[in-house]
DNA sequence: GCTTATAACTTAACAATGTTAAAACATTGA
DNA sequence: TCAATGTTTTAACATTGTTAAGTTATAAGC
């Protein structure tokens, strides 16, 4: 009878465990987490946590990986733009930005893991990255449909993906590491990215 | 008359210990190094190293901050090409990125350090940047030249310079994190992630 | 309701970390 | 040789993650 009860209970104090890790992390970032800290807050011994986590790692884990679904479910919402592909691109992308800005230490320690991160993931050129990746997916879509319809330059889309992906990762870790940057200068940089990857810097076309 | 010998002895050991501190770094990571790493590889105790270092931090300061010294140093050489400015930057770009994937370890800790950065330090959008990054300032003034000579289109160059840069910085974290990776698909993402920058992604630009 | 088995939690310790103060040793200059 | 200065060690401290043994609480069976 007390099964459920048991599990739900369960749950619940690691659900408590994760919770005041997440608040940790995001007041004195990833390094700042002790196992200590964490169980003064929740007032329970140390040992107590590798009952619910095999070890701190778990943790680091399991909050960032969180950290990051949540971003990507932030990317969910965009308006179909089928004559201009790019429009999409920009939209998605700058709501992933900003999502990421949201949760910086989360990001950074999810993305800068070396045993998680997706970067690794989406193995580097190789077919059927994109799959692996539902924001890769949706912009080798789009890439795809903008060069189908002549509007874009002829080009691997996976690999463009990819390029477009990586510049905009080196975007929100410049963001993300710069102090006292308004919201405008972040609108205004984010603007002048897509303008470079789209337009290039360049007048007229090159080779 | 053992004044400047004595000296010479301090900075030799202090030499060393930065030695041996890059050896570890290069193996295990930053984050593998530790004092009594460093200080049973030269046979000393601990204590020592508060003889030559201010604390662990100066260490790994010092040692990156000198790994980035040697990326900027491979950087130098490049031919002047007035009509093509493109090239220029193409190519200091490219020794910049060869440079530090030979010493990713110090790259990654240099850049991600928050206290010493030099993304930090190029106070962003802030006119007079470029003077602090001589990278930037290269770049910089080659943007100008391209757009004073009507091949590129009107921007902000310091902006535009901060732009190629973010997104140049990504490509290279992900060249980092992503392992079994040829030279020759390290080459094929360099030269498309240029050509993005160069031409866009578009046909006909747009706005 | 008592007993017992299982789950939850604490305690105390271990090893490894950075750091420091005091002591010991070495070297130099007079 | 002696004193002063510089160098190195020693031993400790506090803080880390982690674990094994013990303790307490909870639930199930009779």
């Amino acid at each position: 009878m007390s099964k459920e009860r048991q599990l739900r209970k369960q749950e619940e104090i690691r659900n408590k465990i994760l919770e005041v890790a997440r608040d940790i992390v995001s007041k004195e970032g990833v390094q700042g987490l002790s196992i200590r800290k964490i169980t003064s807050a929740i007032d329970y011994s140390p040992g107590i946590i590798y009952h619910y986590f095999k070890n701190k790692d778990e943790i680091v884990e399991s909050l960032t990986s969180e950290g990051y679904k949540q971003i990507l479910a932030s990317v969910r919402s965009y308006k179909r733009n089928d004559e201009a592909p790019e429009e999409e691109i920009k939209e998605i992308f700058t709501n992933y930005i900003k999502a990421a800005l949201a949760v910086p230490e989360e990001y950074k320690a999810f993305m800068l893991n070396d045993d998680v991160s997706v970067l690794k993931k989406t193995a580097l050129l190789k077919k059927g990255i994109s799959e692996k990746s539902p924001t890769l997916q949706v912009l080798c879509a789009n890439i795809q449909r903008g060069m189908g319809r002549g509007r874009y330059a002829p080009c691997d889309p996976e690999l463009t993906a990819q390029i477009i992906w990586t510049a905009t990762f080196g975007l929100i870790l410049k963001l993300m590491i710069e102090k006292d940057i308004s919201q405008e200068q972040v609108d205004r940089l984010i603007e002048h990215h897509f303008n470079v990857i789209f337009n290039g810097i360049m007048l007229e076309r090159k080779s």
